[in-house]
Parts: structure tokens; C-alpha cells; sequence
DNA sequence: TCCCTTCGGTGAACCGATTCATTGCGCATA
DNA sequence: TATGCGCAATGAATCGGTTCACCGAAGGGA
């Protein structure tokens, strides 16, 4: 039936045998008004004879000037991204807002060569990027910068280069902070990505810093520089062995502020590990609300954030600039969404001794 | 600095000011041992003073005939894709193969309208598609098949026309049932998508048939089709409110079989509701074996399928075919993975009445 | 009868690269 | 001095469409 051993149909060729001239097939399929009923129902009727699969994406959108999708570049290898429960709802933002627009989402994966990775991004057919929660100097956030294109930041600044979307990573950090000084507690430990607060750390997330020092600011007078641990990467098994260690110290800490929901997921198994009772012998506070902080046991007290929001907005922002043909986006725009804090059932005034 | 007043900067342009010719400009790029080391160089300086990108991707893939890309076409809605836990895996297995080859992953979105959804399928600049999940007759499907790429098909066979990566839906769901018979239950409901065994009932998922047909035949004299509910779609609300049903009637079902972990929540959260003990007074079994199922209160008792594997299997073929040149892909390529009944707290034998 | 529209179709230019057969040059060998 | 060889650079052909200025024929009005 279908003629696999010839060589690719052209639109020529549907041309030739419908007897007419290409610049007319090409009317039949995509402007029907255009050409009169008789030529576009001998167009089509060549096309489903020969087994035409219609014009060919590539040549339309080189003659078009515009790729149909736009990228996705993450902070992660892209399988994490599937793996890290947080990443889940900043993706269904994204593509949600994708579904107004006729066109896809391409996610470009990682490698683990830094120039390998930044070829894929060079090469992606594309009408912009959306970065997200990418380290400074990451060689694929060049590669998207030097394309020209529109680009929306997500979760790290950069300057003002490009749009930008975010929170207000400084406060989230503090209310949480605040919340545990609140109960009362005086030897609180963190885990973090970092333990420095040096800004220029290198392939740092400022998001880590920021949350860092809003810690700091928090906590003011209980801050103990001895009691943060750096997890890395972030995913449970670090933070469990940091707090494993923490607990097993002289005089342990009596509440934990984790930078991220996955990070205190981790502190409540070594918790649980060494009988360590939660809320009442050791207070938990994560970041982010992912989907799992309101099962776990107990459930967590976190710093809420609008993923979903975030993505939603980045991809309308971008989708906006490359219809209006903005070179690298409109600088101007810039949204710092709301956190807020939950509390859950992970926290509590440490036990009197 | 940039000069985005200018038009696009082409090749062409880069050539001119390099003085040489355009195939030595593309030298340059792509096959830097073909030109002198001069030539490279003057070449690069000129891309640079110009503020040149690099070859644009449309018009080298249009040349090379080869996309970069692979679309993925899913069961839903984009957005709900990333909002079923059971889905994620899948994701996590197809991006993980993706990252040993220099291709995107691109998503289609689908739309409200169907032939909307059908144009962004033909119009996508890939080089292969994975349809998952996807029911019979959807026009994105049709679409996909049309364009005589390389396909492969994952959890719905469609006959032999494509590679085929999947379960044995209906022995995974019969060892759920036999699992309930065999802790003595009498009275199972069972939360599917669909009520009828009618294997041409329209849109109809093949899997929601055959997970059907098993669990009748693993309850056998157990099995009463005025016991089974329709819960659409695929979420816990549903699923809630089948169950609320089922257990006011006057003699209620002591078990559940659902379809999948996602209406099993729903069920749970109906029962927590009524104040219904599980598995004391009702068990609950799901199928996916999600993210979600080791987090439940209680546990959930679910079928285990390598979601993961399915994904990674699938895209590693698919980019195989698409290497190899295979239109359609190798036919007769078909892997059937195994599932596994994972018992956790969620059944129990029947309460003596 | 003649002119002016209108309608539909034509075909060449163009989108921006890659490739490859051909050409030209310089140097070594006879 | 003539011959041969190899390395680089050239430029035209090609990928597969879309668009648009132009043209011929048919129909309407004076």
C-alpha cells in the first residue's frame, strides 16, 4: 500500500501529476481559498495517490523563519527534572500556557560534556528559550544568550539581561527562619547547597545564596555557621546523611531548615532512622510545597511557592516576545511572585530539657 | 554592542567580509579540518565583528534532512501530564535514553480542537514520534502515522503497525483480583474508565479493556458487573465520588480494584471520609505502582509496571529506526514487560460479619 | 466592438545553509 | 624546464517549500 521503497515525495511531484505548477500545489494546501476547487481537488487527490505526507516542516519553517517550538533549558539533567517532584508543577505551567499556542515545547537534554551540551543548544530549532533555575556560566545559558533570541529567565537573575521570573527567594528563606525563632528554638541547623555566603562562589544558583541569607537574617542571633551542611545534589540520600551526622553530635541541633522539600524529605528519614521524634524532639522546615510535603510524616511545614504560576508566565512572556519579533525579549519585564509560608505538622517549640 | 538594528546576519554575510567563498565559511563551522587554519580564522573573527549566531538550525536540518528531534504525543492533555504521578516515571525513562543522543525531545501539545491537535502533529519538525498511552482513532495518532516517520507505540498495541513497548495489562490486573479472592473477598467494585468489555466502544484505551477483562477473570465467580463504575477522568475526584456511592448502598463492596493508583487515591479519600477503615473494612488495590502508591494512608496494594524501562526502551528504539532510516520503524519489534503485584497495607481479608 | 476588471494560475526568486566536483596554486621530482 | 601531486578554496547545485509580481482568459459595461 504504501509505496515505502520509492524516494521521498516531493511537492513537485504532486505538482507534475496534478498537472498543475507547484507554486499552485502549494496553494492547495495552504491556502485553499486561493486556488479554484477543481485544482486543489486534483492536487490533493495526486498527493493521496503518490502518498505525500504534505509539506515538509523543515522547508516551511526555513521559508517561514520560525521553528514552531520553543526550548527548554533546566538545571538538571533532564531526567532529574522528572525526578525532583518540585520540577513537576513548574512544567505543567509551562505547558499549559503552551496549549494557547500552536507550538511545542522542546526539551533539550544535558550532557554530561559541557560543550557537547552547549551544541545541542546551538542547534535546536527554536524560537526561544525559557532558563530555568540554570547556574551562572552554565555553557548552555551562553549558547541560548548568543542565538539572539527571546530568552525568560526563571529562578536566577542574571542581571537584568533578559525577563525574568522569580521570588523573592531573601524573604521565603526568612519567614521560615522567623517561624522556628518563633517556637523558640536556639540551635538550628541548615542544609543548603552551599555553606558560604559568598556571592561569587562560582557555578552557584543565587537562589541557594539568597535562601542562605535569608536564613541568616531570620535566625539573626541563633545563626551558628557550624550548624550548615552543604547537600549536593539534591535529592534525599545527602541530606539524610548530613542530618544523620548532625544528630549525632553532642549537643544536636533542635530544628533543621532545609532549602528544599527534597532536602527535608531526606532529614526526616534519618530522623525517623534514629528514633528521633518529629515535631518533638527535632523541628523540620523544607521549600518549595512540592507535591509530596503534604504526605509526608509528619507533613511539612515549608515555604510555599507558585511553580505552576512561574511557568505559566514565562512561557506567555516568551511565547509573546518571539510573536512580536523581540531580539532577546522586552528587558523591562520582570515578576517576583509571593511565597508563602505553610505549617504543617513538622514543626513545633523544641522540648524543654 | 549587539546590533539588533541590522537584519539577520547570513553566512553569507560572514563570507563576504571574511573574503572568501560561503562553502569556506561553512567550512569553517562544521568541518574546521577542511579549511586552513587562516581561512578559520578570519572567518571566525568576521562571525564575530558581525554578531553572526552560527548556521541557522532550520536551513542546516532542512539540508541534512534530519530534524534533531523526536515528538512525543501523550494519552492527555500536556498539563496533565505532568499532574498524573504515574506518569513521570515514563518521562524520566524517555529523557534518560534521550541524553545519549544529541536529539530534543519535543511535546506536542494537544488542544481542545481536534483537528487543531492534528495540525501541530503534522506540522512538527521531528524526526520520529512515541505515541503513549493514546486511544484508538485519535487524529494526532492518524496524523503521526500519515507522515510515514519511524513510530513507536507504548501501552496500546494497534495492531503490528508499529514497534510496540508495553504490559500484559490483563495478567497484571488478574493477579490484583486473584489477590483479593484469595484473601477470601466476595463482593469487589472495581473504578475503571469504562463499564462495557465492548472491545469497539469508540475511544477506548485498549488497556482499560483488557485491565477489565483480567480483573473479571481473576474474580470469576467474584466478578458483578453492576459492581463496576466509570470514573473519568483519570483523577482522584471521580473515583471519590464512585466510591461514596458504592459504600452507601445497603450491602457495599468489602474490596476495590482500580484501575490505576490515581482513582485508588480517590477511593482511600472517599473511605477516610465515611470513616471506612482500610483495610479493616474495605481493601483497595490500585495498578501503577506510582510515586504516590508507598505514601498513602495506608500504603496502597498496587501493580507494579516498569514505567520507566517502558520509556527508556521506547525512545531508544524509536532513535535506533530513526538512525537506521526505517520508515514506520521495524514492525515486528514488540517487547512485552512484566508486572509485578506489590502487596503493601492497603488489603486485608474481609471483616466477619 | 472595445476596454477594464476580476479571477486563477504561473514560474522565478528566495529562505540559509551544506556538499562536492572542479579549479588553481605551489612545491617536489625527474 | 616540464610533469605530477596534493592541499585549499571555489561556486553551483541542492534541500523542499512559500510567495508574489505578472499574465492570460473570461465576463461585464458602455
Amino acid at each position: 500500500m504504501t509505496p515505502s521503497e520509492e524516494r521521498r515525495v516531493r511537492l513537485r511531484d504532486v505538482a507534475e501529476r496534478a498537472g498543475v505548477s507547484v507554486g499552485s500545489a502549494s496553494q492547495a494546501f495552504g491556502r485553499p481559498e486561493l486556488v479554484s476547487e477543481q485544482v486543489r481537488k486534483r492536487v490533493l487527490d495526486a498527493a493521496s495517490a503518490l502518498g505525500y505526507p504534505g509539506p515538509d516542516p523543515a522547508a516551511r519553517r526555513l521559508r517561514l523563519g520560525r521553528a514552531g517550538a520553543i526550548g527548554l533549558i533546566f538545571a538538571e539533567r533532564l531526567g532529574y527534572a522528572f525526578t525532583d517532584p518540585a520540577q513537576a508543577p513548574f512544567l505543567r505551567g509551562v505547558a499549559s500556557a503552551m496549549e494557547e499556542s500552536p507550538n511545542g515545547l522542546l526539551l533539550i537534554p544535558d550532557s554530561r560534556y559541557r560543550e557537547e551540551a552547549a551544541r545541542t543548544v546551538r542547534e535546536a530549532a527554536v524560537d526561544g528559550f525559557i532558563v530555568y533555575s540554570t547556574p551562572q556560566n552554565d555553557p548552555r545559558v551562553e549558547a541560548a544568550l548568543a542565538r539572539g533570541l527571546p530568552v525568560v529567565t526563571v529562578d536566577q537573575p542574571r542581571g537584568a539581561e533578559t525577563p525574568f521570573v522569580g521570588i523573592d527567594d531573601r524573604a521565603g528563606a526568612r519567614s521560615a527562619a522567623e517561624h522556628l525563632r518563633g517556637l523558640g528554638h536556639q540551635r538550628v541547623a541548615v542544609l543548603s547547597f552551599v555553606t558560604s555566603l559568598d556571592p561569587h562562589g562560582g557555578l552557584e544558583l543565587d537562589l541557594s545564596v539568597e535562601r542562605l541569607e535569608g536564613y541568616r537574617e531570620g535566625l539573626a542571633g541563633a545563626w551558628d555557621p557550624s550548624l550548615v551542611r552543604a547537600c549536593r545534589p539534591n535529592a534525599p540520600e545527602p541530606a539524610r546523611e548530613a542530618t544523620l551526622e548532625l544528630l549525632g553530635e553532642r549537643e544536636p541541633p533542635t530544628a533543621i531548615l532545609a532549602m528544599t522539600d527534597t532536602l527535608a524529605v531526606g532529614a526526616l528519614q534519618a530522623a525517623a532512622e534514629l528514633g528521633v521524634s518529629v515535631p518533638a524532639e527535632l523541628s523540620v522546615v523544607g521549600f518549595d510545597d512540592s507535591p509530596v510535603a503534604a504526605h509526608t510524616t509528619p507533613p511539612l511545614t515549608t515555604v510555599a511557592q507558585p511553580q505552576e504560576e512561574k511557568g505559566r508566565l514565562a512561557a506567555q512572556w516568551l511565547v509573546e516576545d518571539v510573536e512580536r519579533g523581540v531580539g532577546l525579549g522586552a528587558k523591562d519585564r520582570r515578576a517576583i511572585l509571593p511565597t508563602e509560608l505553610v505549617v504543617r505538622e513538622s514543626t513545633a517549640p523544641p522540648a524543654v530539657p
